[in-house]
DNA sequence: CGCTTAATTGATCAGGGTCAATCGTGGTGG
DNA sequence: CCACCACGATTGACCCTGATCAATTAAGCG
C-alpha cells in the first residue's frame, strides 16, 4: 500500500522468469507454499468449490475460465510463470482453473497467508498488486472482446503472447486453437481463418501448428491498435 | 485480510443505499474524503492522468470506460451509490470516468489513505474488498461480452440493473441507449431492436424511454442463463 | 411552437458462425 | 521402421446475426 510500485504493464499476460519464482528477497510468500504438479488438461479447481487455496505458476500455462449453462466457455486469462491465480475473497471460487500443459505450481493456504499478512505488510502489498494486476488484465480483456473484429483480436493475442517468447519474433503457443477461440470470443474456424489471412498478407508465418513467426510486427500493431 | 467477508454477489452492479455511504461505523474511510459534485456528462478523470485520487459514489451513476484509437468506446462498468472506483496501483489511470447523470462523490487522496491503511487494518481490508469486487465484476463482464448474443446481453443487463430499483419490476435507466450499447459491445440500433423484440414477446413494457417494466422475469432469466 | 437530439424502425450488407469435408501430425502398435 | 489411426487444424459453402446506412418518430427545451 505504501510504495506505489508501478505494475508491469497492462497486458493480458505477465512476463517473469520461471526460475526466480519462489525465491529471492522480492518474494514475500516464498516460505509459505507447497509445490504441486498438474498434468495437461487436469482441473486445478472448479467454479463453486471452497477456495481455501490459491496458486502461483512456476512453469507451464494455466487457463482460468467460466462456463455458461449450455457449455459455452469463456477463458478469462492464461497464466504463466510468476502469475498468481485463484486468489479471491468469497467462500468459493468464481471461476475454474485447468492446466493447459504440464504445470508446476505452488499452492498457498489462504487462511495461513492471511495470518501472515497481518504481521508482514510486504505480503499485503504483494497480494494487492496481484489483485490489481488481474483487474487491469480483465478490463483490457473486456475491451478486446467488446470492440474488436476477428483479425484485430488474433493480432492482439499474438502480440501479447509474443512478450513471453525468448525471441520476440517467434511465438510458441502452449494452447490449442480452441483455447485461443474461447479466450477471444470466437470459433475455432475463425481463429484458423484469421491466422491464414495474416499469413497470406505476409504478416506472419505458420512454421508449425504451435509455432508462429511474426514477420511484420508493425502491421500487427496497426491491426491491434 | 483476516476476516473473509463474502463479497455481496458477482453481479455487474452493486446495491447499497446512498444515504448511508460515508457514515456509519462500517465505513473505514468516512473521515478522509472530500465531497464533490459532478454534473451530467462531465469527465471525472481520464485514462493516462496521474491517479492521486479515487472516489466513492454517494448518488448518481458513473461510467468507467476505455477508448480505442478510432474512437470506439467500451464501458467497463457503471458505478452506483456505495461503489468505489478509480482505485488503481500504477502512477496513472488505466481508464476514464464520466458522470452519467449529476453525481455526488467523495474523493480520497490516495497517498493519504495509504498512510492510514498502514495503521488501520480495517481500511486495508476494505480496499481489498473493493478491488476484488471490481475484479469479479470485470470477469463476469468478459463472459457477457464474449459468449452471448444481443438479446441475451440486453436481458442480462436489465436483470442486473433491476437489482437497484426500489421496485424489482420497474427499471429506471440512468443512461442512454448509446451507453448501454457501449457497455454490451453492441450498436445503439441493436439495443433498441432487442428491447422492441422483448416487448413484442410480452417480456417487458417500455413505459417510457428511461423506464422499463419487467413483466416476465422468468423469461428474462432464461434468456440470460 | 419549432428546434435539437435521442430513439425507433426499415432495408441492406458483411463478418463471423455453422456444417461438412479434407488435410496434417503425432502417437501407437504391428 | 513404417503404416495406420485419431484428433486437431484448415478450408470451403452457406447462413444468420448484428452492423451499417438511411428515414422517421418521439421527446425535451428554449
Amino acid at each position: 500500500m505504501t510504495a506505489q510500485l508501478a505494475i508491469s504493464s497492462p497486458t493480458a499476460f505477465k512476463a517473469r522468469t520461471a526460475w526466480m519464482a519462489g525465491q529471492g528477497t522480492s518474494e514475500p510468500l516464498r516460505t509459505a507454499g507447497t509445490v504441486v504438479h498438474v498434468s495437461e488438461g487436469r482441473e486445478i479447481f472448479a467454479e463453486g468449490e471452497d477456495n481455501d487455496l490459491f496458486y502461483k505458476v512456476i512453469s507451464g500455462v494455466v487457463r482460468v475460465c467460466k462456463f455458461l449453462s449450455d457449455g459455452r466457455r469463456q477463458i478469462e486469462a492464461f497464466h504463466v510463470a510468476g502469475d498468481v491465480f485463484g486468489f479471491e475473497m468469497g467462500g468459493e471460487y468464481l471461476l475454474s482453473a485447468e492446466a493447459v500443459n504440464d504445470c508446476t505450481l505452488v499452492s498457498y493456504r489462504r487462511r495461513h497467508v492471511e495470518v501472515m499478512a497481518q504481521k508482514d505488510h510486504a505480503i499485503t502489498r504483494h497480494l494487492f498488486e496481484v489483485a490489481m494486476e488481474n483487474l487491469a488484465q480483465a478490463q483490457n480483456h473486456s475491451l478486446l472482446l467488446g470492440r474488436r473484429g476477428a483479425i484485430e483480436k488474433v493480432a492482439s493475442f499474438l502480440l501479447t503472447w509474443s512478450a513471453h517468447s525468448t525471441d520476440q519474433r517467434t511465438v510458441h503457443l502452449a494452447m490449442t486453437r480452441q483455447d485461443i477461440a474461447d479466450y477471444l470470443g470466437l470459433t475455432i474456424e475463425t481463429v484458423s481463418r484469421s491466422l491464414s489471412q495474416l499469413e497470406r498478407d505476409g504478416i506472419i508465418v505458420l512454421s508449425s501448428v504451435r509455432e508462429i513467426l511474426l514477420k511484420d510486427i508493425e502491421a500487427l500493431e496497426d491491426l491491434a491498435a
